[in-house]
RNA sequence: GUCCCCGUAGCUCAGCAGGAUAGAGCGGCGGUUUCCUAAACCGCAGGUCGCAGGUUCGAAUCCUGCCGGGGACGCCA
């Protein structure tokens, strides 16, 4: 949050408590047009219920107080209909355009350190990465740095299932791609991929059942991170289910669920008492198989226990679509561990639609059907790829047009926002070759509606990422900076930044415009795009 | 049957921690360049926010029901 937003908020909340002896939250919003100010704030409806008060006198009190507790920062206060709107003033802005010129503007410690965990994409290591893999490598790796930015502790972290009978029919299928046994097994993954690494695999001479299944699982998770890596998403942590399995979590779990008499055993298994949770509709669920056998969720809790182990106070996982029915049972599971919706949370990714010739795949890892992440990044780049998952909610279904996104070049909202920073990038070179410089600017000459109006913009930017961070949707930063890129496009048409007539009043437009362009520097970083010198 | 997501402009979607006149991109129509990048800018047209109730000073936003579309519901992972 920006820092005269924060300061607005407590006054007001102190100002309230004070006169009105009322806990009260003030709604601080930016206001919806820019006649109405800066910022808006609706505290006085709320109370003018609770004191039977006209709203209109609450407003005017709240204003009067706001107005002389910031006289350098405020310029105005207005009522308007019961709405206090705050005007903030010409020094305010100068100020903040300095402030815009460093890396780290739109900091802020509104996380207050605090350490999450987010965990995304967790493919199963049985084949190459899909669209969904790919938009919640998006959503998640961009959450992790605007989370930083705005003073969490925030980590990304990749859980490979490594072991399960996934990977077993993952081995039999690549047998039968080495022809190792006539056919492929019920359960098997038919996709070609598996060729080339039954080629590696024989030409490595490996035929024992473990050797083949550890190989085949190294080579598939390493290929992930390479796409991911293309894609500009690394993780700072990657657990493997095999290590959860040989640690002392599962031990841990079971002996909590005990001690509180939450498992049973029937028809030779042992079950979850899930039913006993009462608010969370949920089915018992088994722990292990009569076979002996645990089951995934036995171990994902185990990995759960694990994650807090090591520090974290939240942690929120990205799922994809098909698990969505699972989420209760990890949260019933997770309560039961006396960690609930505050400390984990999960996400769901809603799917992605991938429509090529006209029409709709279908994708299923199983059978082979597949449009991946490398094949999506070999027609799209990872600018516009990045930029196109965060246009919008990932709780939405997406339908993703790979023929539109071939010819996207141009038309991608990316390459508008891009092209602002090239175009300022291109303006501060010319000026240079005429001599002239941002030196000593004297900022008061920014007068002009247009540059009111981007520098108020810039004041959001940091209520923009914390908005994110709380929310958990990094969406709206695409939105904010396409606001931005269209005031400054809006703006070089009207204005000349560098005029050779006018070294002082250019002085302080190429100040100005720098500052634009590190805003959208910083702002496109955050979600791993580049802000190019040239286009 | 139970559960999840969606329904806002011709199309794709923002807005949904209730606030003031509901927005963007694309598409359509019409303009702008001897001038710092026209990958740009300006203007016009286009909406009963799926329907019906309810809560509220105030509802696209919250609640209930219904309709329509998509998806998930294993001793798979």
């Amino acid at each position: 949050m920006s820092k005269i937003k924060t300061k607005l908020k407590n006054f007001i909340q102190e100002f309230v408590k004070e006169k009105y002896g009322i806990d009260h939250e003030p709604i601080i919003s930016p206001a919806r047009d820019e006649k109405f100010g800066e910022y808006s704030v609706t505290s006085a409806f709320s109370l003018a219920k609770e004191l039977r008060r006209n709203p209109a006198e609450i407003a005017s009190e709240i204003a009067q107080a706001v107005s002389s507790k910031f006289p350098f920062e405020v310029e105005k206060v207005d009522i308007v209909k019961g709405f206090v709107n705050i005007y903030l003033s010409k020094p305010f802005f100068q100020n903040l355009v300095k402030e815009a010129l460093s890396e780290n503007f739109g900091r802020c410690n509104a996380g207050n350190g605090l350490k999450v965990n987010l965990e995304f994409v967790s493919a199963n290591p049985t084949g190459p990465l899909n669209v969904v893999n790919a938009r919640a490598a998006a959503v998640g790796d961009s959450l992790r740095q605007i989370m930083r930015h705005c003073g969490y502790d925030a980590w990304s972290e990749y859980y490979v299932n490594d072991a399960g009978g996934q990977i077993r029919a993952l081995r039999e299928s690549v047998k039968w791609r080495m022809g190792l046994r006539p056919d492929l097994p019920e359960d098997g993954y038919a996709g070609d991929y598996l060729i080339q690494y039954a080629e590696r695999l024989r030409d490595m001479g490996i035929t024992e059942d473990h050797e083949i299944e550890r190989h085949i699982v190294d080579m598939i998770l390493n290929d992930q991170m390479k796409t991911l890596e293309r894609f500009r998403v690394k993780f700072d942590v990657i657990t493997r289910e095999s290590f959860i399995r040989k640690s002392k979590y599962p031990k841990i779990l079971e002996e909590k669920l005990k001690a509180k008499n939450l498992i049973y055993e029937r028809d030779g298994a042992i079950y979850f008492r899930a039913t006993s949770l009462g608010d969370i509709d949920e089915k018992d669920r088994v722990l292990v198989r009569s076979n002996g056998e645990p089951t995934y969720f036995y171990f994902d809790l185990a990995y759960h226990i694990y994650k807090f182990d090591r520090g974290f106070q939240k942690v929120v996982d990205f799922w994809g679509p098909d698990h969505h029915g699972y989420v209760p049972r990890m949260k019933a599971g997770l309560k039961a561990l006396d960690l609930d919706d505050e400390r984990f949370d999960v996400k769901i990714i809603q799917q992605v639609n991938i429509i090529k010739d006209g029409k709709r795949i279908r994708m299923s890892k199983r059978r082979g059907e597949l449009f991946t992440l490398s094949e999506l990044l070999d027609e799209v780049n990872v600018d516009a790829a990045r930029f196109f998952f965060l246009l919008r909610s990932y709780s939405s279904h997406l339908d993703f047009d790979i023929d539109l996104a071939r010819e996207i070049s141009v038309k991608n909202p990316v390459y508008y926002v891009q092209y602002a920073h090239a175009r300022i990038s291109s303006i501060m070179k010319k000026a240079q070759e005429k001599g002239l410089t941002a030196d000593g600017a004297d900022l008061e000459l920014l007068v002009t509606p247009e540059e009111r109006s981007i520098m108020r913009e810039m004041l959001f930017f940091p209520d923009v990422l914390e908005d994110i961070s709380l929310k958990l949707e990094p969406h709206p930063i695409t939105y904010y900076l396409t606001g931005l890129a269209e005031k400054f496009h809006n703006y070089y048409q009207k204005h000349t930044v560098a005029d050779p007539s006018n070294p002082e009043l250019s002085a302080a437009r190429l100040t100005f415009v720098q500052a634009i362009a590190n805003v959208i520097k910083i702002g496109l970083g955050l979600i791993g795009v580049s802000a190019p010198e040239e286009m």
